[in-house]
RNA sequence: AGGCGCGUAGCUCAGCGGUAGAGCACUACCUUGACACGGUAGGGGUCGGCGGUUCGAGACCGCCCGCGCCUACCA
């Protein structure tokens, strides 16, 4: 295996650069030297040791174990920046990696290679056997992602890997669950809850989504017992009349004065029905007057009350103390208080129920209807309203103070929109539905005694102990078959997987973390419940900073999903792949398939595209793009290791007395862009810094500095400029390099392993420093003396492209300017000439008739430039083009006029802006003035 | 129903009080000794609509239209 990253600086670089030649190498040689290792000791000492360095630590999202990457975790890039850029910065940073068990995901794939392999169920096997199953699954599946992260570039402390089913995070779940049992925070009860009849098990609010749908809405009269009347409900469920244990109307409702306490028989129900007390009622149902549910505008204004299956007309009955009549079996079928529907699936008894309803004339009424109905995440199935007895986290008094650490930023959301969602939820949270009829998950530390009575322990033992006390002798415990949700050990991943309970180093070096970057769908899932716990067991919030970044889209703007076909694989990006394993929007667009793009090339895209919106479309062309710009850099150090000399450079600051104006020029932009990326990472603008480094690498240092630069490192001996020009490239190139590296940690490494650098600082270019900027090096002289050699050289080949002149032919150019413009320029006079193909500049302080005739000309802020065209010149053409120069010009100025004229402007606009419009305006007088000259001449 | 966000060049998106920007795409010319994954130049936008604040408004305020998301409810 090569694992060498200083390859012979003698051997040129490839003219292309293959990321597939350097990406694979590159992570195992970084992994194996221990690069991305966490050391909890530095910052253990008191913060004025010298060898203290600061804190910096993000913990992952975990991804689902047995699932693969899809593009939406390609956002880890963003983390990834972060942890590099501060690991640069010299802070002591900790990426922890892991992966989440996802209980009914993981446990739904199992079952379903279960149903197709052998024809079974999970309980033809067992809850052991099923058990052992999931874990070869997880073997078998689990590296799939940790590949995929390495190939990604991440900086992860493999040697912390953590699963939230390990066996000590898998404690740290039971010590929190005992914990917030004996506080009070963790209850038993009954009540109703989404049910996923598939799944079988109960779901909290957040994994059902409302999914509207086409219904119906039926009318049916119940008749009063004393044979008086009826009364007519409205119901787009008729088959739950069955479970009616009453019917409401508006107590202030004319139309039924007097109705309150009477009773109904309901049509089709059984006899005899037996409650959740185990009572047994028959059909025949009060009429309660409650203002709460019934809106008296609504229908006929009468309600029926299924507090079995519907979450308002179970508080309804908990108003009224109504039974509760349970229709369903935990399959979604109907049982026995179905009467003669019993073991019928709601849909088929509907359609039983309204023949029937229709039959005796009950049915009054039909009409088309649209309804939301609540659909299981997972599985899409119609999530139940069900009464059952789970295991529920008292959530108010966790999140109060979950809101107040937002209230007084000691957690900071960004961007800020989001904390007043985070407050809404917060403040109107209800509690954490937390039991799962799941066998894949941390069982829940609970035993039963006959009696049902309740022992919550840390061990089956400690249980024994409790309820041998409570009992006076020993006795038989059955521990409670359910599982936790997933998202409640997800909830303390901040810490347990730092080490929590015990008090480890990394503990106390790295919590709270840095920050806690994610999508902002998982707000409440994840993010809300992290700050609940970590404040509650740590006593301090669980990370300074929430950054919500915004979800990966495809092209057209849908969410990314398997259903839909449009998922995106990062590695088929970065390795390429064929046609049939692109989504199929893409396969007419690439019939050819994807070809390599390599990580640096996605990562930087995806930095680029991570603004503070809602979406990141996904789009191939912006990846083909970057990869283009990743190419151009690879270049620019191509031609610097062929043209410098070979043997390390000097130090810029030995050089300084013989550097030209661009050599300080570009040292200057240089540390402007250093400034400016650590501002926008700062902010978390990862988008600015992506394109404030792209623009300085490819159109200030490649376009500009390096094709200045070009007569000068052509010199055939070590001339004083040649070795100061040298300097400057190799310094320019390795701090650039630097400030990319975060975000294409592979090209830049390989990079500066070749480059001849005068000092060494690091055996990696990820331990290098960051630069930060060094104001000593800012240089506005040599930037002005620049800008005026670009716009000449701008004006000369602008002329030329206008009268389109062969590019390859060269020109003799005739200049009238000021002897301070001529000073500037004549310093750049060789690169001029190379970068406009000129032959000779002649200067003047006018350009006379006598030498603007047969000319071409353009005028600029500080130039009269004619380029002599002998016999070549259109001079109708010419009149054309000067035209459009002068009304380009009338034009900007008409709209300074305009401002300038108007009084309110000169009396409140502030003074600088006045006087920069007074000069624009003088400025583009006098080159109208030259144009229309020239113009006249041309007659 | 409420909340949030978005609507700027063909496409994807920055800009958020002082002369309309970038990338990609497009057009013309160019095999100049790092790079055709390139170079040079260029075309293209009454910044969703209507009002208001201001000397000045994509930018701030109000209303409207269109799209998306979240939360809640809909007998």
């Amino acid at each position: 295996m090569t694992t060498t990253t200083a390859p012979d600086a003698n051997e040129p670089l490839p003219k292309a650069y293959d990321p597939s030649q350097v990406e694979p190498r590159l992570y195992a040689h970084w992994e194996q030297q221990g690069y991305f290792k966490a050391d909890p000791t530095p910052s253990l000492l008191p913060v004025d040791d010298p060898g203290y360095r600061r804190p910096y630590c993000i913990v992952i999202p975990p991804p689902n174990v047995t699932g693969s990457l899809h593009m939406g975790h390609a956002m880890y890039v963003i983390e990834d920046v972060l942890i590099r850029w501060h690991r640069m910065l010299g802070d002591n940073a900790l990426w922890l990696p892991g992966v989440d068990h996802a209980g009914i995901a993981t446990q739904m794939v199992v079952e379903k290679e279960l149903a197709r392999t052998e024809k079974k169920t999970r309980h033809d096997l067992g809850r052991e056997k099923f058990l052992e199953r999931v874990w070869a699954w997880k073997q078998q599946s689990g590296n799939r992602i940790t590949t995929q992260l390495r190939t990604l570039g991440f900086a992860l402390d493999w040697s912390r890997e953590r699963f939230t089913m390990d066996a000590k995070l898998s404690a740290a779940v039971v010590e929190v669950f005992v914990k917030l049992y004996e506080e009070g925070l963790m209850y038993r009860a009954a009540r109703l809850i989404n049910w996923c009849p598939r799944c079988r098990t109960a779901l909290s609010d957040l994994e059902v989504e409302p999914k509207e749908e086409k219904g119906k809405l039926w009318d049916i009269a119940y008749p009063l017992v004393d044979g008086s009347g009826e009364i007519v409900v409205a119901t787009t469920r008729p088959e739950t009349l069955l479970g009616d244990t009453a019917v409401a109307v508006h107590p202030g409702d004319p139309r039924y004065q007097g109705w309150v306490g009477k009773k109904v028989r309901l049509p089709l129900a059984p006899e005899k029905r037996t409650t959740a007390d185990a009572e047994t009622i028959g059909n025949t149902i009060p009429i309660v007057g409650d203002a709460i549910l019934v809106d008296m505008a609504f229908g006929s204004g009468a309600v029926k009350v299924t507090p079995g299956h519907d979450f308002n007309d179970f508080e309804t009955g908990k108003r009224h103390k109504l039974p509760l009549v349970n229709l369903l079996n935990p399959d979604g079928t109907l049982n026995d208080n179905a009467g003669a529907y019993a073991g019928k699936t709601a849909d088929a008894a509907r359609k039983e129920v309204l023949k029937a309803l229709t039959e005796s004339g009950a049915l009054r009424g039909e009409k088309d209807h649209v309804l939301a109905r609540g659909r299981c995440q997972r599985c899409d199935t119609v999530v139940e309203p069900y009464n059952s007895t789970q295991w529920y986290v008292r959530a108010k008094p966790l999140a109060g103070p979950a809101i107040r650490a937002v209230e007084t930023g000691r957690t900071r959301i960004i961007p800020e929109g989001w904390t007043k969602t985070y407050m809404h939820w917060m403040t109107n949270i209800q509690d954490w539905c937390v039991s799962r009829q799941l066998w894949w998950g941390h069982q829940i530390p609970a035993w039963y005694g006959p009696d049902n009575a309740v022992f919550v322990a840390r061990s089956e033992a400690e249980a024994a102990a409790a309820a041998e006390k409570h009992y006076g002798k020993l006795v038989t415990l059955r521990r409670d078959d359910d599982v936790l949700d997933t998202w409640f050990s997800s909830a303390l991943w901040p810490f347990t997987t730092l080490g929590w309970p015990e008090k480890t180093a990394d503990l106390d070096a790295y919590y709270p973390g840095a920050v806690l970057e994610t999508g902002f769908d998982i707000l409440f899932f994840w993010v809300a419940r992290m700050m609940m716990m970590g404040i509650h067991f740590m006593g301090e919030v669980p990370f300074k900073h929430v950054y919500l970044h915004a979800i990966v889209r495809d092209d057209k703007g849908e969410k990314m999903s398997k259903v839909k076909g449009n998922v995106v694989d990062p590695l088929d990006v970065i390795q390429g792949a064929t046609v049939d394993r692109l989504p199929k929007a893409a396969q007419k667009q690439y019939p050819e398939g994807w070809k390599p793009q390599g990580a640096d090339s996605l990562r930087f895209t995806l930095a680029s595209m991570a603004s503070q919106g809602r979406d990141i479309k996904f789009s191939m062309e912006r990846i083909e793009g970057y990869r283009a710009f990743l190419n151009k850099v690879w270049n620019a150090a191509r031609f610097a290791l062929m043209r410098v000399t070979p043997g390390a450079v000097r130090p810029i600051d030995d050089v300084k007395k013989d550097m030209s104006p661009a050599d300080r020029w570009i040292l200057g932009r240089l540390q402007e862009l250093s400034r400016g990326v650590n501002t926008s990472l700062k902010e978390y603008r990862l988008d600015e810094a992506t394109m404030s480094i792209y623009h300085f690498l490819w159109d200030e240092l490649c376009d500009w500095y390096i094709e200045m630069s070009k007569p000068a490192l052509m010199d055939t001996t070590a001339s004083p400029r040649k070795v100061a020009c040298e300097a400057t490239l190799v310094h320019v190139l390795d701090h650039a390099l630097r400030l990319l590296h975060p975000f294409c940690p592979y090209v830049t490494e390989e990079i500066w392993q070749k480059l001849p650098l005068a000092r060494r600082p690091a055996e990696t270019i990820q331990l290098a420093r960051f630069p930060t900027g060094d104001a000593t090096w800012d240089d506005p002289v040599s930037a002005a003396v620049v800008g005026t050699a670009q716009e000449l050289c701008n004006a000369v080949r602008r002329i030329r492209a206008d009268v389109s002149l062969n590019p390859s032919k060269k020109v003799t150019l005739r200049v009238g300017c000021t002897d301070a413009a001529k000073r500037e320029v004549t310093q750049f006079e060789d690169a001029l000439k190379r970068l406009a193909n000129v032959e000779a500049i002649e200067f003047h302080a006018e350009l006379g008739a006598d030498k603007t005739k047969q000319c071409a000309m353009m005028q600029t802020t500080k130039f009269q430039v004619a380029v002599p065209l002998e016999g070549l010149l259109d001079v109708e053409a010419e009149k054309v083009r000067l035209a459009k120069e002068l009304e380009k010009a009338e034009k900007e100025l008409a709209g300074i006029r305009g401002r300038l004229d108007n009084a309110g402007f000169r009396e409140r606009a502030p003074k600088d802006i006045i006087e920069k419009d007074e000069a624009r305006a003088a400025e583009l007088n006098e080159k109208m003035g030259r144009i229309r000259d020239t113009v006249s001449r041309l007659n």
